[in-house]
DNA sequence: TTAATACATTGCAATAATACGATTAATATA
DNA sequence: TATATTAATCGTATTATTGCAATGTATTAA
């Protein structure tokens, strides 16, 4: 109890909620936008930009890491992230499966 | 603390992350790929084939529910869930130009 | 070597999420 | 009316998440 049972969903379902679920915090949300629009990487401007501690920060960058989104080099004293392609693309292409999986209003409910 | 600082982040951060949230759960994502392969709708059906307790499953249910993500009607002794088209359109356009903004790899980290 | 800079980690407190048994509410059927 | 059926809700235990101050670590500059 309290305790999600991954056990009984498939591989598929237990990834993309995953994915899923590194995403679903307006902070990280901000961060990829960040990133997505630098293009190449950032460091530690979020932490004036987005008005949250280092230390918060810090750990949203770490799960975004550890859902594979984002990938982090150190660059001297600063650490550079950016999207990580293999992920992003993947996670693209399953979700847009899913999300046009549905096929309009077939007069129901 | 412990509370996500929802005032320091824009609206569309914001909704796009509790979309996110709303559907970052394998039991959830069960139940829509259910609902968007039936097509019509569903009922409880789903206790059976989730392997999860009724009453969790009506929880999960009245999550996607209170994100806009599906509806349900009253079906006689049953009630008939099914897709929400209007959330469902915007989320797939606003997922879709969030995902897409990424312009592959322009050599970094 | 020392001090400064930039992040990561740790530890803690507060809140949210997950799961389920038990109960309740509403509808349908005998 | 009484009973079964279906699903929502309540209560509770357990675990996860969020946020930050404090501390640790590694690299650069003086």
């Amino acid at each position: 109890m309290g305790l999600t049972r991954s056990e009984i969903f498939t591989d598929e379902q237990n990834q993309l909620s995953q994915l899923l679920k590194a995403m679903a915090h307006p902070a990280r949300i901000a961060i990829l936008q960040r990133i997505l629009i630098s293009n190449t990487c950032i460091c530690g401007d979020l932490v004036e930009e987005l008005g949250l501690a280092q230390a918060t920060i810090s750990q949203h960058l770490k799960e975004l890491k550890t859902a594979g989104l984002i990938q982090g080099t150190i660059e001297g004293v600063s650490v550079c992230y950016c999207i990580n392609p293999v992920t992003w693309k993947m996670m693209e292409k399953q979700l847009g499966a899913f999300l046009s999986s549905y096929k309009g209003e077939v007069k129901c409910c």
